[in-house]
DNA sequence: ATAGACAATGACAACGTTGTCAGATAGTCA
DNA sequence: TGACTATCTGACAACGTTGTCATTGTCTAT
């Protein structure tokens, strides 16, 4: 199987030399200097040749090399720093920013950071001073934390957030915000339309911005539809199965239980689904379960979950298209007029673990 | 606390510019190009003015400029390609890669490839061709294709395998192989030691090597026990949930059906789990299954799986240790005298999932 | 027609590192 | 002692790119 044979040929063929600007340059017949203007958007070269150079870089399949024009100090790397337990969700995310990153010729660097632990901030510090990089895809929490965003301003390292919100919660810089609220606005109208009235809301900790989105998403559709928010139909908890199970266990042991249970993401739906079960409670017969996130878990599950969809993958390129924007802006010093401000709206999906409520 | 001021006053003034071998050089007394020599291992340089080399280095906290190597031409980074479904594992790779990456003075890149995809050995072509590279590091199924691994050998470029095996399966380059077998059969080994004779096995493909390996650690179980392989209890299939319900729906529906599965990993395990629930076959009471892998779901599920446990983000690193010194080997051209090829045996976790057959 | 302004282009240095080669120092042998 | 190694060290070029500045060409206003 392992020919040596063809190895010799193999090599040969595709062992030719990475095209650099020079051998563009000869190839459109001008300077090499010309054709970095060119390349880097300097508006300052003449349209036929700078057409010309665009042709003859297209045929030599030219891409800059990254450490050469990283040396010349203009960084072109993007550094993505995660702390979630979730590993669908850091995939997810870190694919989008790839796609984009590749698309726009910088390379990424990725680098988990313990959030909680007491030298996180040293950490981005060291990060940040390395000079490699140019700008940061942040994700919850990084992108929530104050302290980390006034470092960065205070370095003037530019930096895009993907945070949780109807709206960018400033103007420093690019943002994409999830409209959290309105999804869970959409997931609860959906459930009192079914018929339901007591709606259990299972959340994450109480300052944890996400679920207090998703907290006002329900409280006001239920008011929009003059239901009552009942106390103890609310309880905070934790990102995960035990916490759901747990809690559910507790609402399903009340007087009057709850005829559905909106779980702010697909893990404490789990952990909600399987309370249900062990109690013998049928899902959705006799509880509606819808979750928020739509992992694969929640098309693994029987039933398979209501929950809301966001495509991570395009929130995080997108972050990274106006992060890279950002770059190029603060580079030429120019006005930035672009809005790098962009919203997205998860979905409702509705699947197999709700439906009518009983009687 | 740190220490007196001139130290704080040097601290200060070289944390605001990385320093660079020049400075080091200056501290040191000597050439730039001797400190080259001492960071980069040569033996060429007198013990003396070395040791005050690598005094100025840590005082100055000397990091080489990974994009001006690079530029000379020896490649400081790192790739890691992956095209796994399973998040969890490739975050947990990732994780271990990343560690050791750093430790060692390299970046990693990360590439996300459809393998079953018609470029997949283009993409992987012009990875390799980008010249950025020095190494890279294989997980299944790249670390098993003949194709990638005959490429890589053909352009010289270094790589570690990490694959499914009793021993690596050659000795082109270093490698870390799981010993699968031994590990399935302790699982198997311990459900027959709980009195159960009749354990049906849940594989992926029939040509999968993990697959393989784990089936043959089942069959060596069941022969050292006398007992007989029986065909109707291993059932091939695919690594997910579905196969996982679907398998073990046959096999409950059978006159004798078996009193324990072992799955070939968690997802499938977690189908099994939800398909005897369904049919109301109580586990651990009634029916045993013991998972592969030590996921997240196995200890969210109940039961809690039992499984056999590996830790990926260490083999990653060990992995990721044995091509950094083969890149180091190559560089020099120095005889490979290192072992790089490395085992590890994944643990069986006992946990709820499985017990004492029924009388 | 000519100076001045402005646009387009090119020559060259610099970034931080390693490879090459030549030079310096010490140790050995005749 | 003098020459010859062997060992160690340093000067310089080169990698591919972008910033700076100088040069050329073109147009406008006098």
């Amino acid at each position: 199987m392992r020919g040596p044979q063809s190895q010799a040929h193999k090599v040969k063929r595709f062992q030719r030399m990475k095209a650099t600007i020079k051998d563009v340059a000869k190839l459109a017949g001008t300077s090499f200097k010309t054709v970095s203007r060119v390349i880097n958007h300097e508006n300052t070269v003449g349209e036929k040749l700078s057409a010309r150079v665009w042709a003859a870089a297209k045929e030599l399949n030219y891409q800059p090399n990254i450490s050469a024009r990283q040396m010349r100090g203009g960084a072109s790397f993007i550094a993505y720093i995660y702390d979630n337990p979730n590993s669908h969700y850091v995939i997810e995310m870190q694919n989008g920013i790839l796609q984009e990153c590749h698309n726009q010729g910088y390379e990424l660097l990725i680098h988990p950071i313990d959030f909680k632990s007491s030298n996180a901030v040293t950490e981005l510090e060291r990060l940040v001073s390395s000079s490699h990089i140019a700008g940061l895809v942040l994700t919850p929490p990084f992108s929530e934390s104050a302290e980390l965003i006034d470092l960065l301003l205070s370095r003037k390292m530019n930096f895009a957030r993907i945070v949780s919100g109807s709206s960018a919660p400033d103007t420093l810089g690019p943002c994409v915000f999830i409209d959290d609220c309105k999804a869970a606005y959409a997931i609860t109208d959906y459930l009192i339309k079914q018929g339901h009235r007591r709606i259990a809301y299972l959340g994450s900790a109480e300052t944890d911005p996400s679920s207090v989105e998703r907290l006002k998403g329900y409280t006001a559709a239920l008011a929009d539809h003059g239901i009552s928010n009942e106390e103890t139909l609310v309880l905070p908890g934790e990102y995960n199965f035990d916490s759901g199970a747990e809690r559910t266990n507790i609402l399903l042991s009340a007087d009057t239980p709850p005829t559905a249970i909106f779980a702010c993401n697909d893990e404490i739906a789990a952990g909600a689904l399987f309370a249900a079960r062990i109690k013998q409670v049928a899902v959705p017969e006799q509880l509606s379960i819808a979750g928020f996130e739509d992992s694969p878990f929640s098309r693994q599950s029987w039933p398979k979950l209501t929950t809301a969809h966001q495509s991570n993958t395009e929130i995080a390129a997108t972050a990274t298209r106006n992060l890279v924007q950002a770059i190029r802006a603060s580079r030429q010093e120019e006005t930035e007029d672009a809005e790098l401000q962009t919203g997205f709206v998860p979905k409702l999906v509705i699947r197999e673990s709700t439906c009518q409520a009983p009687e």
